[in-house]
DNA sequence: AATGTTTAGTGTAAAAAAGACACTTAGAAA
DNA sequence: TTTCTAAGTGTCTTTTTTACACTAAACATT
């Protein structure tokens, strides 16, 4: 039913990119992809890929990341539509972008995907980008920075467990300070809620409980910027 | 040079919408413009067109706001995309959204217009929108709210000069909710930093010196959301 | 088994910010 | 001139933020 377009104006192609954070070993990471075709052949690229006649950029970016990482329920919000006449030398290409929050223990590097070199990179030591990535990927990493200051994002780095300190060595990655370890506990703890879970592991908070406790403020955010999708 | 396009892939229409946020009478007002031809003939929109082959989708928003309301200069931002495939009857149309705050005093109707019908209508007396227009007002009222706490977006919408108690009125039509005069100053003059003209007019605020205050802070706005152009 | 090393866990005091609250003065309108 | 409306101002209380140091348990090393 989707039928003849009946428009009369120019139909730049839209694609979708995502810049997929991941945090490991104390650093905060990024997914990318080696480009096997030109232009930039060779180059490093964010992932990403055309948007189809029947899916949302929404479903278009949820696709790319399931394809990208083999990870579902991922959290995934919009981030900024790019638009630039020049920006791919092919022609008319507007992007709109997504970042995404995984937890790379659970990211299994695609076996048998189309022989594409997937790696990640260290936020302090990203290569040359392709096209217009840099600025995609600068974005990105800001608009990560502001939100983790007031909504619980941090968590979504993490395993389903985690203990607070992992927690707090997630903000300070972000961040990049050093916060003081009780002052960090106290506030998330109020004003977070995280659960933590039986005596014996007190200090072992609860991804799970914690989102529940987040509900209200999670639907809000849903409604308005981010998406749990799930493949 | 904006030659071929080579791809082999569907290609959207690709259209912007902008919600245009003007002050008046102690109410928070919006742009809406009655369509002309069908669908939707004779319902209320935001106004919007089609993006060029040779400019952005900032370039077509700000095209549109000049068209609309003949102002210039004005604060505008990013807001969402929306791809919904069926949120056009006529086809897949994906359009990138944007919002604007103007002066309303500034704003004369455009004459010589396409015979368009233009009115503001307070954001508590909308009517039934075309499209999906109502989720895109309804984000881009979120996002104002949300902005005003954190960000010094509320001189947008008055003229040069304005009395503390105007801009008062702003925060509180915007959020809703009355705010104590003393404490609003007190913030405001803290953490705004807005100066204050001669000793004769000592509660009128000034805007250019307010914006000159906040270049660093504005700059990273502009970087990263939001844009003043100038046509 | 003993030792050293790392991480978890906890409270208090000081400073800063936010919130509640009422009267006087000046200018505009009647 | 009187009346009405909006401007202007300070203090006290509560809440939030920040700075700061030691003990206990788990784990790894020898």
């Amino acid at each position: 039913m989707k039928q003849d377009y009946c428009y009369k104006h120019p139909r730049p192609s839209v694609t979708t990119d995502c810049v997929i954070f991941g945090y490991d070993q104390l650093q905060l990471k990024v997914l990318l992809i080696e480009r096997g075709i030109e232009p930039y052949k060779g180059k490093w690229a964010l992932p990403g890929g055309f948007v189809r006649e029947d899916e949302t950029t929404e479903q278009a970016a949820a696709r790319e990341l399931s394809e990208e990482t083999g990870l579902k329920n991922i959290f995934f919000e919009q981030l900024y539509t790019f638009s630039n006449v020049d920006r791919d030398p092919r022609g008319r290409v507007i992007t709109v972008t997504y970042f995404a929050l995984v937890n790379i223990e659970n990211f299994k590097p695609v076996a048998g995907d189309d022989a594409k070199n997937a790696r990640w990179f260290p936020v302090k030591e990203i290569p040359k980008l392709a096209f217009d990535h840099e600025m995609i990927f600068r974005k990105a990493l800001y608009r990560l920075k502001s939100k983790i200051k007031w909504q619980p994002v941090g968590v979504e780095l993490l395993q389903d467990k985690f203990t607070l300190g992992e927690l707090q060595s997630v903000y300070e990655a972000i961040l990049e300070i050093k916060l003081d370890k009780r002052n960090f506990r106290k506030k998330i703890l109020k004003t977070e809620v995280l659960i933590q879970l039986d005596e014996k592991q007190k200090n072992v908070a609860h991804k799970a409980a914690y989102l529940y406790k987040f509900d209200k403020k999670k639907y809000e955010q849903l409604e308005n910027d981010g998406f749990y999708f799930e493949i």
